[in-house]
DNA sequence: CGTTAAGTTGATCCTGCTCAAGGTCGGTGG
DNA sequence: CCACCGACCTTGAGCAGGATCAACTTAACG
């Protein structure tokens, strides 16, 4: 299993473990912190699927991204911030925990920690940046087989042992039009589209790929861009 | 003028700027670097507005994210990372530079220049999620009211002493559309329909606030996002 | 004062939304 | 093993917000 600080130092490894305070399980659907509490604990991902989202006062919803370990979650650097996002399990999930506090005062004296929380966290800037793109200039259709493609390639880095075009991605169709910007019912008409040209179909949570190369073209991957995915972790 | 490495300790700061290899100064219009280029160069924004953003194939565009001092710029945590995003003035510009390796050492060396830039790059990765809601779940009027009021915010606390309802934004209504993922002919309308409700106008980069409790109505702030724009620069 | 970038307006189209009803899957308890 | 229930998915009809295309106007700047 992955984790945060692979890559850093033994000693800084050895005081990492010694602070973390508790390792949680959370239960699926329940919610590990919500927008706009204060920064009393932070989570770092060992296990299982994370959704960060904002909700509106109506009830609508916007999935911002989808956390996979070693993702640390819920991390403000100023004291007094509140979060800028809620965050809500997917599956059962499991997470180490410490205080932002604790977590500074490591990042002070074991700086590869600290480059490491870094580099995870401009990895998620630039995923964060290419939802932005994608739900800002693109049609439904390449909306949801990029999205569609980003889980299956990130989900295949986790857990390499599978293989094969077939997956089991934890989320619905309303999980899938939170992300993407788009309601259920449209969603539905995408992929029943997408089934037809024989590209991939989605049904009760399994994903499959039927034609993987039409896909990327579909989605319109710049293959510059797929580093993210498969980088660091 | 606000710095990138306002607070950190004295021998920190001037072992930065011993590093600086030059200050450039980069034309209206002008970028700084390209989306898919080798990171070589990073980019300290000591004076003006850059925006972040991308182009598609047919040329069309999506801006990720107005950036002003002191943001860094063009820093991949890790060697051999491509950009993700090209990086373009809006108005004249000046930064400091550095080479990436030269950044990474003087993180290490002093822990409080790298969580200075966590702490940038955590907030920048906030606003990021707030345009990612904006752009996936809210009407064109609101995109629009929710972008100018916090360019305004933001303007005003980089440059305190202007005062008033009135202000010149370096950005033209197209640059309003890519950023807000709507055409320039539906911004124009937006902009029409907003001056009739005597809420705001802007007319060729002038900026003026008719009333700004229906703004921020309209634009819909949470008030505990509004920190984003105001903490730390 | 002429040129050019930027803004404005109208007509028409189409992608994706809304509302509503019905169908299917999977887990649970008997 | 089966029946049942709730969550999830599917489909249709009608609508609307924003896109597209095209022509024209206004402001800025040298």
């Amino acid at each position: 299993m992955a984790q945060f600080w692979d890559g850093c130092p033994p000693e800084a490894i050895e005081a990492i473990v010694s602070r973390v305070s508790e390792v949680r399980t959370i239960k699926a659907g329940e919610d590990l912190f919500w927008l706009g509490e204060p920064c009393e604990t932070i989570f770092g991902l060992l296990k299982g699927w994370v959704i960060l989202y904002r909700t509106f006062e109506d009830g609508r919803r916007q999935i911002l991204h989808f956390a996979l370990p070693p993702a640390l979650l819920g991390f403000q650097a100023m004291p007094g911030l509140f979060m800028p996002y809620s965050a809500q399990a997917l599956t059962e999930a499991e997470c180490w925990t410490m205080s932002p506090g604790t977590f500074v005062e490591l990042c002070r004296t074991y700086p590869d920690v600290g480059m490491r929380f870094t580099s995870l966290s401009l990895r998620d800037n630039s995923v964060a940046f290419d939802h932005l793109t994608n739900i800002g200039r693109r049609s439904a259709q390449k909306r949801v087989a990029r999205l569609l493609l980003e889980l299956f390639v990130r989900s295949r880095m986790h857990w390499p042992g599978h293989r094969g075009d077939k997956l089991t991605l934890p989320l619905t169709q309303e999980d899938i039009g939170d992300a993407t910007g788009l309601t259920t019912v449209h969603v539905n008409r995408v992929l029943t589209e997408l089934r037809r040209q024989d590209v991939l179909s989605f049904h009760y949570r399994r994903l499959q790929l039927l034609d993987p190369d039409r896909l990327v073209d579909i989605a319109g991957i710049d293959p510059r861009s797929t580093g993210l995915w498969t980088e660091m972790s």
